[in-house]
DNA sequence: TGCAATAGTTTCAAAAAATGAACTATGGGG
DNA sequence: CCCCATAGTTCATTTTTTGAAACTATTGCA
């Protein structure tokens, strides 16, 4: 039972890694983070990837990211405006944490199931 | 401008990662983890430490935790009767995420603010 | 028989998040 | 002076999540 990395940041990492948790939180986040990976993204843009989040949910989406730091907002005067969505340093170093998961994903999605007992998988046992 | 794992990872990934934000999410999830990450706990030790949650809340989480294959079951009948929760391979295969959540905040947390333009980051530009 | 200690469940209320529909703002062109 | 396209905002409603309080179940023992 190896808990090397965890045992190293011990009890001082819930709290530590809880600002991270509120970044990535919100049904959306995630999907607009990867379209926001491949590049800058205008708001209109992302409203017809993110298809069908309403306009609100967005807005109020970029506008928590931008608070964290996380994206900045650029905008375009002129007619007709336009703005654009971009991440910064921070943003962009999000990335090792979906990568770790991507691993996580391959190493043991197929573990995955819905179903109680889906894969004959023992969860609870009587001792 | 470097996407490069990302790039590798493409559009198949928000796909291929949502089920791992399902496991993460929920209010006292991570704290949940942390608590099992440290070793095998009872029911009434998960929820002193997770103080002040509620029975429901913490039921609803382990169950779901469990559904996902995430941790077991163990029912040790006798008086009183008690049940351990324990990570199953899987469950402790998450370290890497929180260990690339650890290192983002260490070289990004700082960055992180509440209140707008608290230590003068500019996120809003007009061009 | 009833109490103690464990691990929950049940029911209802409260709070938080997401949605939908309609509206605002900007400014050049017809 | 109205229209177009952009990027939102506002407000009411629905859905989801969380919480609090009280209750159930098990079983050995006094």
């Amino acid at each position: 039972m190896n808990y090397g990395v965890i045992m190293m940041m011990d009890r001082s990492c819930p709290g530590t890694v809880e600002p991270i948790l509120e970044i990535l939180d919100g049904k959306w986040t995630l999907l607009l983070l990867f379209e926001l990976f491949n590049g800058t993204r205008r708001f209109g843009e992302l409203r017809r990837k993110l298809q069908p989040i309403s306009p609100k949910t967005l807005t109020d989406r970029l506008r928590l990211l931008e608070e964290k730091g996380i994206v900045t907002r650029t905008i375009y005067p002129g007619v007709p405006l336009h703005v654009e969505y971009e991440l910064t340093e921070s943003g962009q170093g999000l990335q090792p944490i979906f990568a770790a998961m991507w691993t996580w994903t391959q190493e043991y999605g197929s573990y995955l199931r819905k179903e109680p007992n889906e894969m004959g998988q023992e969860t609870e046992k009587l001792v």
